[in-house]
DNA sequence: CTGCATCCTTTTCGATACTG
DNA sequence: CAGTATCGAAAAGGATGCAG
């Protein structure tokens, strides 16, 4: 079996093996809307049509097979009310609230160093012409 | 300007702004391999063709690519070496070594519950009978 | 409202060949 | 060895229409 081999290289690196289930994990948490997805729920359970509305950007379609993702690894759940007009609600589930923590802190640094990254590939782009 | 909306909601979500730089770091970050290349520059600077090997399933496209858009976002360090054959070595900046803490911690994170989320992944891929 | 299926466009990525 | 350019395959993503 592969276990993560991620973090598992003491200057000697291992490969990072490619059917490492850490990478598809990674991969799904690293997506384009997980994130921010998990972000907002962590004020509370919401509905789809106001995580809709609350993303700026992402489409019905991509909501939906992001957060059926999100759902399968059990990071959040779904609740539905047998009502007329459907009303669903997503929520983290205590393992996407353990990792909406770490992401916390990954957004932290952005908004602490997203000044620094911005400065640097602005100068990075300038033609210096010296 | 487009401060960093991601974490400004606080119960009541705020649009996540389509052209907040935080978006396009976080893609930056969130891709495919670019926490790879951070937990392997970790252990100190490495040449080019050591990352290639290291990392199984990158191609040397992805690899020049990934690693110009961190050394343009300041997250890493070029050093070349004026000698024939050439010689290149990347390594973290220190803005990329604080952003290897976090990372680690997102990584640790899978580490500790991959087994979790597989589960939940079988469980719900499971065609439930019942 | 929520979610799925279809079509079609855009983007991503790998393979290859080539320069310094 | 390191990096670039090009091309074609593959995947991602948006728009639309439809069902529950």
């Amino acid at each position: 079996m592969t276990t993560p081999e991620i973090m598992s290289n003491g200057g000697k690196p291992q490969p990072f093996s490619d059917q490492c289930p850490s990478r598809e994990i990674l991969e799904l948490i690293g997506g384009k809307w997980s994130l921010l997805i998990l972000c907002l729920l962590k004020s509370g359970p919401m509905r789809t049509s106001l995580i809709l509305r609350s993303i700026q950007g992402i489409s019905q379609k991509m909501l939906t097979q992001t957060l059926r993702d999100l759902k399968r690894a059990g990071i959040v759940g779904r609740r539905s009310y047998g009502e007329v007009p459907p009303r669903v609600e997503y929520y983290l589930t205590p393992l996407g609230a353990s990792l909406s923590v770490v992401a916390l802190q990954l957004e932290q640094w952005v908004v602490d160093h997203y000044e620094q990254v911005v400065a640097a590939q602005d100068l990075f782009d300038t033609p210096q012409t010296a």
